[in-house]
DNA sequence: CCTCAATGGAAAACCCTTTTCTCAATATTG
DNA sequence: CAATATTGAGAAAAGGGTTTTCCATTGAGG
């Protein structure tokens, strides 16, 4: 640790000949100076190596250049690609970005929130694991702007969420267009909206009769749903969409061990896309991604229009799903083909 | 958003009849005064809802009350536990943290470290995913205090580490003491220290004679390790050390595939801890758990101590790793008695 | 010579807390 | 009963570096 002296906008400003108001001018691109003026002075500070302190600017502009994220989510599955796409938005601008994770503890969340808001944040972004709940905080009467990122927020607020329906569709849409005709959904607890909104969209798509299989979100539930439809008497389905990544995982190792092939009897579609378990699984997963980078660069652009006093709409964002193909699910000619044709369309 | 007027020390003075120097004072518990005034300003304080301005305050006492975490573990895999407990350690001292994640981009790193130096941060913790390896930016010449947590630093750093060759000690003892004679290891690429420094331990308890196979960290080198252990003819292994949790898995799996009974006649104790991959295992992982949170509130204390310009030695500090009891490794008649043993000494 | 535009500078504003210094009032001492 | 010490509390400045406002200077054109 050197207490190195750091160059002020008064150090450039004497190197470069001017006053600290022309310098201020010249390196924000405001006021009036001749073009010369101006390069020079940011020459001089480029080569100075000036950087503005940031607690001073915060002064004048009324900003801190930082944003707080909460988040109730401590394994950091949804936080981490929301976070990744949340400080990818901002570090160009300079924002700097605090994470506390309040596990779903109120007091916590109230001592991170007034750190937070004593620190001048410019706004919040609020983040979960699950739409359909809310952090253990109110943020409805705050000073500074929330936005509400994979998290369920007041009506009149900015929230942002994944197209659970949409990316119910296209998983299901691409079982029949493979060819399986006889299609289950093996996922998770009733009790989530999500859960609805792809059970929703998996009949729409594979017809009302299709059979929708409800338990908890873990492997050993998708072992479970197997030995449900394998060990009856039932027809057997050959085209299987999960609920999650984890599901598929146990539902493919179930089939496995009855020697059914993955994907040549039967097509397994996760949802997540969480590497760690969709590339692990014996074939790798075909699986749906819910864009959480992209959903959390939109989270930043919004917090930040919102902090510069820009209007927003609020309101329910959903943000598109894609499939992302890997080998549970076979079809791979037929994916082709289509990559081919949409090569073409462009 | 409420642009609600917050409350400022003069509203509290005024409120109390004092000034506001007497408030200042009163709130901090300097100055002088009758324990009446104290006491009535702060109960007003109290009760008009004050909180000091974080960067008003930071302008008198050079300290942002802001520290900065860079990282470069993009799945959060090491990242996030430390994270916690560094805000554990922190939040109580109304300290927030920048989360930084920089990838391996040195000039991301450079972006997100100017943004918080810009920022004032009373000090920085640098982590990673690899103890042997640093990050792509260089922090050894900042104004401010750096901790390196799960990371390389320079020499004279402070420096936070696992106690490798202690886990796995206890991994290795625990299997030779539950009457597991012919030890394996099943672990990671050479390249990295803390493998050897696992393997080193290992040997040290099973023998010199005891295996060690190095391969990938993945679920997959476990499978091809079984592979390689139980096609050729030599002598099968009754307990099994992995250097992770996914490389455990894949053993697990592989086992049972084989009819092996998994702790029956083979026990396995994993290492990391990593619930999501430990517990969905059948059975679940016995493991080695690193204390990853006790690391990061180590860091969150030792990084404030250093803001606070307390001396802290330099050098690298090895904390232990603990045993987690899961159902893979079997013994459960001698985990218990042993437990109420040290419930006995204690 | 006057006016105007263009350029750049001096100084205030920005924000709120903490700290220093001072003073009055009371207590203590010789 | 002075003279000194102690206590309680307030006024004002410091703390920080940037931005912004407004004014001064210069040179050109009328």
């Amino acid at each position: 640790m050197v207490k190195a002296e750091r160059i002020r906008i008064y150090d450039v400003a004497r190197v470069a000949g001017v006053s600290v108001a022309t310098a201020s001018k010249a390196l924000n691109d405001t006021g009036r100076m001749t073009e010369e003026t101006r390069r020079r002075v940011k020459q001089t500070a480029a080569a100075l190596g000036f950087r503005p302190n940031a607690m001073a600017r915060a002064l004048t502009q009324q900003r801190s250049f930082t944003i707080g994220l909460l988040t109730n989510d401590t394994y950091g599955r949804f936080t981490l690609p929301v976070m990744a796409g949340v400080s990818e938005a901002l570090v160009d601008q300079g924002v700097s970005v605090f994470l506390c994770g309040i596990e779903d503890d109120a007091a916590l969340a109230r001592l991170h929130l007034d750190a937070m808001l004593d620190k001048q944040v410019d706004g919040i972004i609020a983040t979960g694991k699950r739409i359909d709940r809310r952090l253990p905080v109110d943020l409805s009467h705050l000073p500074v702007p929330v936005v509400y990122a994979f998290t369920e927020g007041p009506d009149d607020a900015v929230t942002l969420v994944s197209d659970d329906a949409q990316g119910a569709r296209e998983a299901t849409q691409w079982l029949a267009q493979i060819g399986r005709k006889a299609l289950v959904h093996i996922t998770g607890p009733e009790s989530f909206v999500s859960v609805a909104a792809r059970a929703g969209a998996f009949r729409a798509v594979a017809g009302r009769g299709a059979q929708v299989l409800h338990g908890p979100w873990s492997e050993a539930w998708g072992h479970a749903a197997i030995a449900k439809l394998w060990d009856g008497d039932a027809p057997r389905p050959d085209g299987i969409f999960c609920g999650n990544d984890q599901i598929a995982r146990g539902v493919v190792d179930a089939l496995r061990e009855r020697n059914v092939e993955v994907p040549g009897d039967v097509s397994v579609i996760g949802f997540d896309n969480w590497e760690i378990v969709a590339a692990a699984t014996r074939p790798p997963l075909t699986t749906i991604d819910m864009n959480l980078k992209e959903l959390g660069r939109e989270a930043g652009r919004l917090i930040l229009d919102l902090a510069e006093g820009k209007p927003v709409e609020p309101g329910i964002r959903k943000l598109p799903c894609k499939l992302v193909l890997r080998q549970s699910c076979g079809g791979d000619a037929i994916a082709v083909r289509n990559q081919e044709e949409m090569l073409q369309e462009s």
